[in-house]
DNA sequence: GTGAAAGCGCTAACAT
DNA sequence: ATGTTAGCGCTTTCAC
C-alpha cells in the first residue's frame, strides 16, 4: 500500500518548502496568487488529504466536541444532538458521542475518555444516577467549555441550557385546573433531579394559588417508564381520595398511565393525563396525549451557540449565561375534559 | 493555566526515561514490577492524563470509528447507534457521528471529514439520495474498515448487515393474505434504493405465487412519510380496483394512511395496514399497527462484532461478510381483518 | 530491563 | 513572499 500524501509530497514537486505548503493550504494572506494556485493543484493532482491528527496535535484544536446523553434512543436526546450538530457544522466541529445509558460510571468514563480524545469542549445532560459531578470539574479547569443541557446540576458553575422547569410543573398543572380538573396527582421519579423537583415545586405552586390542597398521596415517586406509569395510575386510583387528573413524568410514564386508566373504565380525558416531552408517538395514541414541549431541537441551537461564544472569549468562563427556554403546552384529547 | 503532565514530567520525576514510562504505562511486558508501579502512582500523582492524539499520530491508530446515518431522529437509526456503541465499547472503540438528513453532498463531507479525522473505520447507511457511491471508494483505498447496513448498494464491494427485505416484503403481503386480504396495494419511495426495491420485489413475488394480480395502479411511488401516507391511501382508495390492504413503506408513512382511512370510514383492520420498522409509537397508535421489525439493536451488534473482526485481519477485505438478518411481523390490531 | 533517538504530519515563530 | 527550524506527546527500533 503506498504511503499517504503530506504536505512534504507537495512540496518536493514545487520545489518549494513546507511552510509555503502549509500557508498556501490554510488560506494564509501574505502568499502569492501564482504559489497558491500551484499548491493547490497539485494538492488535487497528489490527491492530497489533510492529517487532522497532526494538526490538532501541533495546534492544540481538534475542532471535535464531545457530547454526553443519557442515551440516543429517548427522541428528546436525538433531536437535541440532531440540531447541536446541525448548529455546530458551519463553523467545522464535529461530535463524539457518548452515552452514559443512565450510569454515573458510564458517565465518568465518558469525560475521561473525551479529555484523552482532545476535545475542544464537553457539552453534557447528566445521568439519572448522577449526584456528585465532581468528574466534570477537570474540563473547567483545563479551561475547556463545558455546557450542561436540560438535566443540570447548579453545583457546577458553568453555562446551562434549560426549561423553565418550574414553570413547566405550573403550566401543566395551570392547565389542568383551567380544564376543570381539581384533584390532580403528580407522578415523578425518587431520584433528585433538578429538573424534577422544580416541577414539583410548579405543581405545588400551582395548586396552592389556587387553593387546592396538596395531598402527599397523590405524590408517587418511582420510575419513568410505561410500566412505572402503570403502577402509578393503578396506585393512584386507590387513593382514599382518588385523582381526578395526573401528571406524569414523560410521555413514556403519561402512556402506561393511560392504558391503566383504560383497562379500569376511567378512559382520559374521563380522567386527564398530561405528559412531558412531546414524544413522536404523543399525538398518535388514543387519545392523544396531552403534554409539555421541551423544544429540544431550540435547546440543541442554544447549546450549540453558547460553545461557539465560549469558544471565542480567552477566557470561555468570562460570563456564565443560562439560557432558559419557556415551556408550552400542547393541547390534546387526554385533557379535553368533557363538561359534567 | 499549568501545562498538562506528559511522560517526560513523569520520567523528570522518576529518573527514569520516557520510553520506560511509555512501556509501564502501555503494559510492555519486560518492565519490571517496581519501576511500573513506581510510574503508575506518579502518574496518579500528577494528574497525568494520556494525549491520544499523539499516540494516534504515531501508531496510526485513534480507536475512533465514524458512523454515517441520514438521522439520528429516526428511531431506528438510534437504536442501530446505540447497540454499536455498546458492541465496540469493550475493545476501547468510539464513535464519531456524521448526520447526512438524506443529503449526498452531505454524506460525501461526511467521508471526507471521517478520514481527515483519521478515523479506523466507517460505518455507514446510504441517503436517499445516493445512487453513486464512488465517495466510499477512497475508505477501501486506505485498507481501511467500511461496513455498510441496512442501506447498502452492491457496487460497494464491502462486507454488509442488512435485512432480508426481498423477505421483508414477502413476508408482509403473505401476512395480510394469511389474514384474508386479496387486493393488497403497496407504498414505496420513488428513489432507486437497493432495499425498497427488494421489499417491492418480495411483494410481487408473494402475489404471483398466491394467484393474485399485480396492478400498477396499486404501486404508488412517492415519499416516507406521514404526508406521503394520507396522499397514497387516498389516491388508492380513489382506485378503479379499490384495495382492501396497504403495505406502507416505513411506520411513519404506514401511520398516515390509517389517519386517512379512518377519515374516510374505512378504519383499519377493515382496510389492512402494515408498515415496516417497528417504531416507538406503533404499538400505541389506534388502531395498533402491525408491522415488520427490522431488529435494529441485532443489525449494530452485528455492525460492531464485523467491524472488530475486519480489524483483527491484517487485510480487512480477505474475505467479504454479508449478514442477513431474518424480519419478522408484528401481528396486531391494524392487520387483525375481521370475518366478512 | 532500560536508554537514546528518530519521526508521525503539521504549525508557527523567527529569519531572510 | 518564502525558507529554516523547533517542537506538539507519544511509540518504537536499535542499542547496551
Amino acid at each position: 500500500m503506498k504511503k499517504k500524501t503530506t504536505i512534504y509530497d507537495i512540496a518536493k514537486e514545487l520545489n518549494i518548502t513546507v511552510s509555503t505548503v502549509s500557508r498556501a493550504l490554510s488560506g494564509f494572506p501574505a502568499i502569492s496568487d501564482a504559489t497558491k494556485k500551484a499548491v493547490i493543484e497539485t494538492a488535487k493532482k497528489l490527491n492530497y488529504s489533510p492529517n487532522r491528527l497532526a494538526s490538532a496535535l501541533k495546534s492544540g484544536k481538534t475542532h471535535i466536541i464531545g457530547v454526553i446523553v443519557p442515551s440516543v434512543q429517548a427522541h428528546f436526546f436525538a433531536s437535541i444532538i440532531h440540531s447541536i450538530e446541525e448548529g455546530l457544522k458551519d463553523s467545522g466541529y464535529r461530535i463524539i458521542l457518548y452515552q452514559s445509558n443512565e450510569s454515573l460510571e458510564n458517565e465518568i468514563n465518558g469525560v475521561r475518555t473525551l479529555l484523552e480524545a482532545q476535545v475542544d469542549g464537553i457539552m453534557a445532560s447528566l445521568s439519572l444516577e448522577t449526584e456528585d459531578v465532581s468528574h466534570f470539574a477537570e474540563i473547567v479547569k483545563q479551561n475547556k467549555p463545558l455546557v450542561l443541557f436540560d438535566r443540570v446540576n447548579p453545583v457546577l458553575k458553568v453555562p446551562t441550557v434549560t426549561l423553565d422547569d418550574f414553570g413547566a410543573g405550573y403550566l401543566a398543572t395551570q392547565h389542568l385546573i383551567d380544564q376543570g380538573y381539581k384533584k390532580i396527582a403528580f407522578i415523578t421519579t425518587i431520584h433528585q433531579i433538578k429538573i424534577f423537583n422544580d416541577r414539583l415545586k410548579g405543581y405545588k405552586a400551582a395548586l396552592e394559588e389556587n387553593n387546592l390542597p396538596i395531598l402527599e398521596e397523590h405524590i408517587i415517586y418511582g420510575g419513568l417508564s410505561i410500566k412505572d406509569g402503570r403502577f402509578g395510575a393503578g396506585k393512584l386510583m386507590r387513593c382514599t381520595e382518588k385523582p381526578d387528573a395526573i401528571i406524569a413524568g414523560d410521555d413514556f410514564t403519561a402512556l402506561g398511565a393511560i392504558k391503566k386508566l383504560k383497562e379500569i373504565d376511567a378512559t382520559p380525558p374521563q380522567i386527564g393525563v398530561i405528559g412531558f416531552a412531546n414524544e413522536a408517538f404523543s399525538a398518535y395514541i388514543t387519545p392523544n396525549l396531552s403534554t409539555i414541549d421541551q423544544h429540544a431541537n431550540q435547546m440543541g441551537s442554544e447549546c450549540a451557540k453558547m460553545f461557539l461564544k465560549m469558544i471565542a472569549q480567552e477566557n470561555p468562563y468570562q460570563n456564565i449565561d443560562h439560557v432558559v427556554l419557556n415551556p408550552t403546552v400542547v393541547e390534546r384529547q387526554s385533557t379535553d375534559k368533557l363538561p359534567c
